[in-house]
DNA sequence: TATACAGGTAGTTTTCAGGATACTTAGGTA
DNA sequence: TACCTAAGTATCCTGAAAACTACCTGTATA
């Protein structure tokens, strides 16, 4: 697990920025770091998400296997997403930002 | 440095992103982790950014104070951009973000 | 005189993520 | 027969980020 140049290792920051960014991609990460959520709960949290947003959002960390989506058959029925094995690996990665963000809330809390 | 709850948790990793996300941010303080680069030099290696894209990145990463401009008055005068105090804070996060990303390249490279 | 390099600025246009709004499907309940 | 909840879809629209194009300033070199 080598950087084997640093164009390559710049390149692999831009991607993983494409995939965690966004306005709600890292924040449904991050909520579903803790439990297994149904559509509605991460509706409820993320305050002010649309549901067309939200499905896209999910089906996009469903694309890349990062979510994987549940269908639980009581009544009514009801859908759980919950980070597959590669997305819980990034639960550390969240866990740094967040260390980063507050140690550094005179940065964070100024930028807008 | 605690947390103190998860939704101001999942607030934080929201603003930083909010930071260093965006196509270019992220790719620019990675190139300034190493050493300082003039605004040319920048503008080489971040493959097919404009001069005004990459003006409007640098103020604005000047503005929070992550990024510091250094007139040097040599003939040409030329002028350089190296990460500030806090910035250099940075470098473990990024380094956290391309570890991840080569560990799971079959995610990364499959997002599009 | 003019051409090149360094580091920009100004104004306009394009693109597309995300938002607004309304509708849908399917079972259960009064 | 109509309405409720859960989990969406379908369309169209908007605002902001980024791109495009052109121009500017100062110094030096031919």
């Amino acid at each position: 697990m080598e950087i084997k140049n640093k164009q390559q290792g710049i390149k692999v920051v831009a991607d993983v920025l494409d995939i965690v960014g966004g306005k709600w991609r890292g924040q449904i990460l991050a909520h579903l770091c803790d439990d297994p959520k149904r559509f509605n709960e991460l509706k409820t949290v993320l305050n002010h998400i649309t549901s067309s947003t939200l499905t896209k959002e999910l089906r996009y960390l469903e694309d890349i296997k990062m979510v994987e989506r549940k269908i639980i058959q009581q009544t009514p029925i009801i859908v759980e997403y919950r980070l597959t094995n590669h997305g819980m690996s990034i639960k550390d990665l969240i866990k740094h930002i967040v260390e980063w963000g507050l140690k550094h809330r005179e940065i964070v809390f100024k930028k807008d």
